[in-house]
RNA sequence: GGAGAGGUGGCUGAGUGGCCGAAAGCACCGGUUUGCUAAAUCGGCGUACGAGUUACAUCGUACCGGGGGUUCGAAUCCCCCCCUCUCCGCCA
């Protein structure tokens, strides 16, 4: 969330920042909810400072009347407190509320556009392989080469959930190593998280796990518990400092991790209902760092080469977006996405969407409440959170079956991950 | 899951109703001194919010794991919860 300070002083820049951003949102309610909150708080620490006096005086004063008087007074200045301290926490709440609905503030060179189509390519890498047969989809890879076993999925479990098996049992810890391994040597501290978190920390990130309409909450959560099942390993590695003040000289952090990613994909109802692409568990190696405000935006261009590395080693095609104002989400300040080559979506293959990388500013800090600080120096600040998915597995997979396919019906196994699989080549059994 | 011990500032650790935002030591920052290093010595040294200042200073309020309660007054007493450690049980 942003700061009520910053809003009040940059009204217009706010709102027009909600514009941009597709986001309805009511600035004024904000300034006047922060206004009544700071009322009630003077208004307290009045009443506390009489409270503070007059017990002070107390073992002091003499005459028993005067005494008796005072006791008096001190008990009713107790009960003043405690009517006005639950207004002050209605309010805070009120106000915080208020304030998560009103996303981060945008850079200013993302593409301002309150539709999808206004994100822009920045760089685009390799060439879409020309077929000289009918190109499978990965769906059709995965039935002939018996590499997931999708009604076994929904048999047991559901819609849109799957087995995978042999290669491509395989292959997703063989993306899972080759990934961590690039990683560990950009100097990235690696990370299995749980897969479960708490709700606080689910909104901390950015998440609505409380959204009051069902049909819209993104992610599981645990009956009779405050825990949800992740959607990435983002939220988990993002709340491991929660409340934490971190010394400046130890930034940034830079850590990977591995989970598994549960998501309700409530409001893509019948959206890619078949196969990989959109699935409700898959396992993904996602990038997290925490930074100074100073270092970000270079951090955030080195989570994009990193994440161009992995693809480029893969040597799948594909291209950058610069996601456009309209579609950022609430954290984001600016989001770089690489979407892949893959030939067998839409009619003759389609770029689709494999990783992304925020640069989240202090959206996330601030509501996390993790600070950092310089040694003597005074005073702390929010620190700056970055995410980028190195490897989601299913959507990696789903590109390499559908780019590496041959005329035989074989997949040619990219070479980066051959020694964690054991084979070049996937042949039908 | 059961039993016990414990959670105080960056760390160690004192503090069992007012003189405690909290002793002392370490670490850290600044000064002095010694030819350098080391040592000695003096001073400073939490965070948030609010008031205040050009900026400092300063003042107020809150915070001793979290939440509630008792009291004029709570780190200190009472209740609930969480976490850590040790032992036992169970388990992959």
């Amino acid at each position: 969330m942003l700061d009520a300070a910053f809003v009040r002083n940059n009204l217009q820049a706010v709102q027009a920042n909600c514009q941009n951003r597709n986001v309805p949102a009511d600035i004024v309610r904000v300034v006047a909810l922060d206004d009544g909150r700071r009322e009630l708080l003077g208004k307290i620490q009045t009443i506390q400072q009489r409270q503070n006096e007059v017990s002070k005086l107390i073992p002091k004063e003499k005459d028993p009347g005067q005494k008796q008087a005072m006791i008096a007074e001190g008990k009713s200045l107790r009960e003043q407190v405690a009517l006005v301290e639950v207004q002050v926490r209605e309010a805070e709440a009120n106000l915080k509320a208020a304030l998560s609905l009103i996303p981060n503030m945008t850079h200013p060179d993302a593409p301002v556009s309150s539709d999808p189509a206004g994100n822009k390519e920045v760089i685009r890498w390799g060439e879409p392989r020309q077929f000289d047969f009918p190109a499978k989809d990965h769906v059709a890879l995965c039935d002939s080469l018996q590499l997931a076993d999708f009604e076994a999925g929904a048999s047991v479990t559901g819609q849109k959930f799957y087995f995978l098996k042999n290669e491509g049992a395989l292959l997703e810890l063989a993306l899972v190593q080759y990934a961590m391994g690039v990683l560990v040597k950009e100097g990235y501290t690696p990370f299995i998280t749980p897969d479960l978190a708490r709700v606080e920390v689910l909104e901390g990130i950015g998440f609505i796990p409380r959204d009051p309409d069902p049909e819209k909450r993104q992610v599981y959560t645990i009956e009779g518990t405050d825990l949800c099942l992740v959607a990435t390993a983002e939220i988990t590695l993002g709340g491991m400092h929660r409340d934490h003040i971190l010394d400046e000289a130890t930034l940034p952090r830079k850590y990977v991790g591995m989970s598994h990613c549960f998501r309700t994909e409530a409001g893509a109802p019948g959206r890619d209902t078949r196969g990989l692409y959109r699935v409700h568990q898959f396992t993904k190696v996602e990038m997290f760092v925490f930074c100074t405000p100073e270092q970000s935006e270079a951090i955030h261009l080195e989570l994009l080469r990193i994440e161009e590395k992995i693809f480029q080693g893969l040597g799948i095609p594909y291209h950058v977006i610069d996601t456009c104002t309209g579609d950022l989400g609430g954290p984001a300040y600016r989001k770089f996405d690489i979407e892949a080559w893959m030939p067998g979506r839409g009619k003759e293959g389609e770029y689709g969407e494999v990783t992304s990388t925020s640069n989240c500013t202090d959206y996330q800090a601030r509501r996390l409440n993790i600070r950092c600080k310089a040694q003597g120096q005074k005073g702390t600040r929010f620190v700056h959170t970055l995410n980028g998915t190195a490897v989601a597995v299913t959507r990696a997979l789903l590109a390499i079956l559908e780019n590496f396919q041959e005329t035989d019906g074989s997949v040619t196994i990219p070479e980066v991950l051959r020694p964690f699989v054991g084979k070049d080549r996937i042949v039908t059994r």
